[in-house]
DNA sequence: TAATTTCTGAGACAAAAGTCACAAATCCAA
DNA sequence: TTGGATTTGTGACTTTTGTCTCAGAAATTA
């Protein structure tokens, strides 16, 4: 019955709820094994991993484990088929390529962000409604009209990057649910009504900074 | 006993431990609140409210109901009081100073960023490291060096907004201590090392677009 | 003034997330 | 090959967070 478990793999063990605290540091550890492997390191144990993290031993243990028993007891985990693992959990093993819908000074900022590249990420297209935008380059790419968006359903984009008004927000989350984007990170400060087959994060960096003062 | 606790007040009531996610909660209540005073909306319920956030109704009111009673039964919040309790609470009823550190495409986008000023931010002083940078103009303030971050002190400014490269994040907030700051919005992929009397809150931007594969 | 409606405030309850402790697995040395 | 050192994986426990329920306060109406 317990052994049943435990010979599932990693995709299987997604249908066991894993705490979505966990999926959102997984990126964390992604990274931390990425970092790891350019430094040559061959292994490291949760203690390791937890004092570069500031996480606890057991937290980080736990989270791997739910996608797989990845580690060796007396060892630690091996960095590089770790950091593979993780990668195909988070289906960062293939190029996501994201489309970045708004090309003002943050969209600009988004689009050059080196951070991405060490996920896989790949912009692949920005779009803009305004005029003097459109046509001009932002990072590699030429700004689109957005009246064109539902070019993302050539291009094999599934996921879009919001970095738009808020008023104008929900209307283009509309035009992505039409191109079946699936997932969204969004700059805005509100909340979007997508379906439930869509995932969206909101980062509200007003939001956050508002909380600051209280804590002083 | 148990009287004793309901006659604190707001402030008093900080010492009974109120939830992390409540104040994390608290800038949406007051910006949402904000909006309502602008619609001259007199009174909110928090089913209404509920339903603009996202929420649920008993949430909002157990949020609300940590720093006081706010509400009238019966009626619902009086929108423009509420909002200056709220305001109050999150010490967001002064202008709150702070220092953008990192003048490059992320820190531009923030200086000019028009959601802080809701909350009564004001972008005090910018800070860069880099001679092409120096001296510029960034939002409505001249980019300084970085050497000069001591001004800070002369200031008045308790809170600071790092956009700098995260090898590099680490020796800015060790400045920062020094500088008697108290608040830091850390958009670098990294954990700093701060003192207890110091609030971090982190956004990286690729650990949240990182999530969003997975939910594919 | 009493009955009715509305809606808050707060305790009880439930769920989620985090921590801990220990059995089991592996390695290494003798 | 055995024993000691190490470190994982995991179930039990604790803490934190969220939801629900309902008594009771305010306003309105009769």
């Amino acid at each position: 019955m317990r052994s049943q478990l435990k010979i599932c793999n990693a995709q299987a063990m997604k249908y066991q709820k894993i705490p979505d605290e966990t999926i959102r540091r997984m990126p964390m550890y992604l990274r931390a094994f990425s970092m790891l492997k350019t430094e040559n390191q061959d292994t490291i144990s949760s203690s390791q991993l937890a004092e570069r993290l500031h996480l606890n031993p057991p937290q980080i243990r736990k989270d791997l484990s739910y996608f797989g028993a990845f580690g060796t007891r007396g060892i630690g985990y091996p960095v590089a088929s770790t950091a593979d693992q993780i990668r195909s959990i988070l289906k960062l093993d293939v190029t996501q390529k994201a489309a970045l819908i708004g090309a003002g000074r943050l969209g600009a900022a988004i689009a050059e962000y080196p951070g991405f590249a060490m996920f896989g990420f790949d912009i692949a297209a920005v779009f803009d409604n305004s005029v003097s935008k459109i046509g001009t380059k932002v990072g590699r790419n030429v700004v689109e009209d957005i009246a064109k968006i539902s070019m993302i359903r050539g291009l094999d984009i599934h996921l879009a990057i919001l970095a738009v008004p808020a008023d104008v927000a929900q209307s283009v989350v509309d035009m992505l649910v039409e191109c079946r984007v699936k997932g969204i990170l969004n700059l805005s400060p509100c909340y979007l009504v997508v379906p439930k087959s869509m995932k969206v994060v909101t980062i509200d960096l007003a939001m956050e900074l508002g909380t600051l003062p209280y804590y002083m």
